[in-house]
RNA sequence: GCGAAAGUGGCGGAACUGGUAGACGCGCCAGACUUAGGAUCUGGUGCCGUGAGGCGUGGGGGUUCGAGUCCCCCCUUUCGCACCA
């Protein structure tokens, strides 16, 4: 054993002796309880971050833990290798993007490997391989048998920097997820979609069953972007053209007696038909080309100003026959619902600013249940109840109900007299997947001049992507190569053409660690046989980044392969974290402004030497070039400093601020727990149990309750920085045993030693796993650390002897009593009241009551 | 505007169900060993006060023997959603 703790010499060695071993090899076992460990694969982009060593980080020391405790591992690593950097960098450079991705992986590999995670890499996928794609093909063609996948002409999302459509969860405010500075375009397209919409309902009602086991702020931003609904439409004849209706949509049929007009989108057909039939007055005319000409997301940020003109028509309340005006608002948006509404000012805010800015009547039809209240009282301000605490006035048949009854009751009323019915909207559309991009899956179907869209037959599958393509041109790669875009129509053997758009890449994301779980399998994407062994996932780990992109793709994708059969479930994740960004503080120079840490010589600028204050804290990013490589980092202190690092300074939820400070800290602590093993591993040997020193019963329990912290910290909370500050604990209690020994110590002293130092070895191992290793071999086992059974604590052992409790006066401390640990109440009581501070305190005050806490306080109350 | 989370030393952060606030680390101070040390080991380190003691978890109120933790009001920050009828 080298007397200096060297990182990159033992890293590599235990690293070897791992691969050697298979250790991290694992297959399934129904004789096994598992457990399947999950970070979010990368995008091969050519290096690491440090944002992947943090993610990467936490799930290892998981999978460690997991697997020392018995349970069958899985923890495997892939790549999302499909999009756009391959073919910019395939422009630019005029390389090609298979080998610009692949040479990638490579080196990312190697950069994973150093940092020593334990993965099954027998398993790796790319999804760029035919391999792997052709399953994506193969899901399209069941979708498209199950109707799930249609193909339609939609207004869909543009973005020109990415030069393709966009799904609208990638077009999030009116912005490109990967340009956030660009605004999308809105373009015609035929498209392929895919039907969300017949999952919404169980895609939103499926999460509540996800509560404890996935961040609240999740849920909550899922169940947002699905945006369900319930109400009704109700039909409103035109006045004097009965034939003619327009159909409104609302959530508060109960309110309808209080409407006091219907208002309609300026995109509404029924403007186009006044417009066409020269109906349309000129100011109507001038509104609605004004309106269309903006963009909803513009619309949205001119403000929240009402604007809004009469159509001139009118039409006529099916519950009360009144009749109402038709006008026309920018607030009224199409795409959702009808295109229309009625607006009810006394109990909707957005009706009650249109009426008084444009002064409509206000009627109240809702009262708070049990309040005194005129029926003709003025609306100061519109009131809302959708509950129990609103009573129907104005609405005759329907006074007295409460709202919950009435929406009931008015619904079966407007479907029994056949002007309505309950309908549920949801803000989540179907998914766009089709891309105008030439490095993703193809798109498994043919365009045949006679048969029209053909599916291609699964034994033809994959559909392999040309390696050859020519991106020197102005238009679409994929459709320029003439060999892949020619061919012959599956149905009636004609010449036909390929489509030439290609998937989505979240496609690939949305179901690739089911491929993890069988990655060879050349008949189905995985065997259902294996999957429901090893799936669905219990511990997933990624950044918030994702919470309605892949997230919400993935949950669908897995209902689906449900109702394929592949799974008997429909929730793919059991457990997810959403780990917290690397930061990097800048730093304040009067001349030069914001500068990094690197800039920073001794507390001044490098440029100008005047003294620097701490700045801003920032998402560490190559646009901000706030970035630190992770492999500087390792070269410098080695993979296990920075891991450590990485799991000690901050929750992992939580942003983490990189510092270099911080990574000595860590490093020396490792150096720590190196010397002090050096200075004992060869005289372990002789360690016995018997009559233990009151310094070894002390150190034995810290290794007992040390034990029993990490083992709570990381299998309960997930808290790793606690478990961290657990182990430095017992690191320091071990030198401060060491300082009480002199000469030769007895055989009971070293087995107090030897048990801690080798609980401490088995305790790191799941956050340094190498030096872990090496001082796990150098205490004599020739036994692999990680692979061998996380320790188990005694709870005898563990318990204290003697207890430290706090007396207080009045709630204040005011004394600490130390009483052997199985004190009875009274004695307790006795002991405090014994201590000369308490006497002291006490002095002429009368105590009216005690409280004790067993062995825990003792509060006096006095006079 | 609506919703959620958070506000604790010089800094990162601890504190399970109300019960010793500040674990652990960084930084800082002192000592030891050293030719030297930005290595290592030991001790100290919330604030005010020489002291006894007092004050302290964003601010203000409340419940309680006792509040960082529970309740009410306010302030700040971060993150979601923002005319979805």
């Amino acid at each position: 054993m080298n007397e200096k703790y060297f990182p990159e010499e033992i890293e590599e060695r235990q690293q070897r002796r791992w691969a050697e071993a298979g250790v991290f090899e694992v297959e399934a076992n129904p004789g096994r309880e598992k457990f399947y460990c999950l970070e979010m694969l990368p995008y091969p982009s050519g290096r690491i971050h440090m944002g992947h060593v943090r993610n990467y980080s936490i799930g290892d020391a998981l999978s460690h833990f997991k697997r020392m405790q018995g349970f069958n591992v899985l923890h495997p690593m892939g790549w999302d290798a499909f999009g756009m950097p391959a073919e910019n960098a395939a422009i630019k450079n005029n390389a090609r993007p298979d080998q610009w991705t692949l040479e990638n992986i490579d080196s990312m590999r190697v950069q994973l490997q150093r940092m020593g995670f334990c993965y099954d890499w027998r398993r790796e996928i790319a999804s760029c391989t035919p391999e792997y794609y052709r399953w994506n093909q193969w899901f399209f063609l069941q979708m498209y048998r199950k109707g799930l996948l249609y193909r339609k002409n939609a207004t869909v999302n543009w973005c020109v920097q990415c030069n393709t459509s966009l799904a609208n969860e990638q077009a999030e405010g009116g912005f490109c997820w990967r340009h956030e500075d660009t605004p999308v375009e809105l373009r015609e397209l035929e498209q392929w979609f895919i039907r969300v919409t017949q999952y919404a309902d169980e895609l939103l009602d499926s999460l509540d069953g996800l509560e404890g086991g996935w961040p609240e702020r999740v849920l909550a931003m899922q169940r947002n972007w699905i945006g369900r609904s319930r109400g009704a439409e109700v039909d409103f004849e035109i006045a004097g053209d009965p034939a003619r209706k327009i159909r409104i949509f609302t959530t508060r049929i109960d309110t309808i007696f209080g409407a006091n007009a219907v208002i309609v989108a300026p995109e509404h057909e029924l403007i186009d038909e006044l417009i066409a039939s020269g109906r349309a007055g000129g100011e109507l005319k001038s509104f609605v080309e004004k309106q269309r000409a903006v963009s909803r997301e513009d619309r949205i940020a001119e403000g929240a100003e009402k604007q809004g003109v009469p159509t001139g028509l009118s039409v006529i309340n099916p519950f009360s026959g009144e009749k109402l005006p038709v006008w026309t608002a920018n607030f009224v948006l199409t795409g959702y619902g009808t295109g229309a509404i009625m607006a009810v000012p006394a109990h909707d805010e957005r009706d009650f600013e249109f009426s008084v800015k444009f002064d409509l009547p206000i009627r109240r039809v809702i009262k708070e249940a049990g309040a005194a209240l005129p029926d003709d009282a003025a609306v100061e301000a519109p009131f809302t109840p959708k509950d129990e605490s609103g009573v129907l006035i104005n609405s005759r048949p329907f006074d007295g109900m409460t709202v919950p009854q009435a929406s009931e009751a008015m619904t079966a009323y407007a479907v029994k007299n056949g002007f309505g019915k309950a309908q549920t909207n949801f803000k989540i559309r179907d998914w766009g997947v089709s891309r105008q991009r030439a490095w993703g899956t193809p798109l498994p179907f043919v365009h045949c001049a006679k048969c029209g869209i053909v599916p291609v037959p699964e034994d033809q599958l994959p559909i392999a992507l040309p390696t050859d393509l020519n991106f020197n041109t102005q238009g679409a790669p994929l459709a320029e190569h003439e060999s892949f875009v020619n061919t012959t129509c599956p149905s009636c053997g004609e010449p036909a053409r390929r489509d030439t758009d290609t998937m989505d890449t979240f496609v690939d994301s949305s179901w690739y660690y089911f491929r993890y779980v069988d990655p060879k399998n050349e008949a189905l994407p995985f065997s259902p046989e294996t999957a429901a062994y090893w799936t669905p996932v219990d511990q997933y780990i990624g950044g918030i980044e994702h919470a309605v992109l892949h997230l919400i793709y993935t949950r669908l994708w897995t209902k689906i392969m449900r109702d394929l059969g592949l799974i008997q479930f429909g929730e793919p994740v059991k457990r997810l974290l959403t780990q917290g960004m690397v930061c990097l503080a800048s730093y304040r120079c009067e001349e030069h402004d914001w500068i990094y840490p690197n800039e920073v010589i001794d507390g001044k600028c490098r440029f100008c030497q005047r003294p620097v204050t701490i700045g801003r804290i920032e998402k560490m990013s190559k646009s901000k070039k706030n970035t630190v490589d992770p492999d500087e980092m390792i070269r410098i202190y080695g993979a296990d400093t920075v891991r450590l690092f990485m799991l000690f300074a901050a929750p992992p939820e939580k942003d983490l601020e990189w510092s270099e400070a911080g990574a000595e800290g860590a490093s020396r602590f490792l150096g720590r727990v190196w010397r002090i093993i050096y200075k004992w591993h060869e005289r372990l040997a002789g360690a016995a149990e018997g009559e233990f020193s009151a310094e070894a019963r002390a150190l034995r329990r810290k290794t007992h309750q040390t034990i029993k912290r990490v083992t709570h910290d990381i299998g309960e909370r997930l808290n790793f920085n606690t478990a961290v500050a657990a182990m430095m604990e017992l690191t320091n209690e071990i030198y401060a045993f060491d300082g009480t020994l002199k000469g030769d110590p007895a055989a009971t002293d070293r087995f107090a030693l030897r048990e801690a130092m080798e609980s401490l070895a088995k305790l790191l191992a799941p956050f340094t796993p190498h030096v872990a290793e090496e001082l796990w071999a150098h205490m004599g086992h020739d036994e692999i650390v990680v692979g061998a059974a996380w320790p188990v604590f005694d709870p005898d052992l563990a318990r204290d002897e003697e207890l430290e409790i706090p007396v207080q006066l009045n709630g204040k401390l005011i004394a600490r009593v130390v009483v052997p640990a199985d004190i009875s109440d009274d004695d307790l009581q006795a002991a405090a009241l014994a201590s000369d501070r308490v006497q002291a305190r006490l002095e002429g005050r009368e105590i009216v009551k005690t409280i004790i806490v067993p062995k825990r306080l003792v509060n006096l109350v006095a006079k």
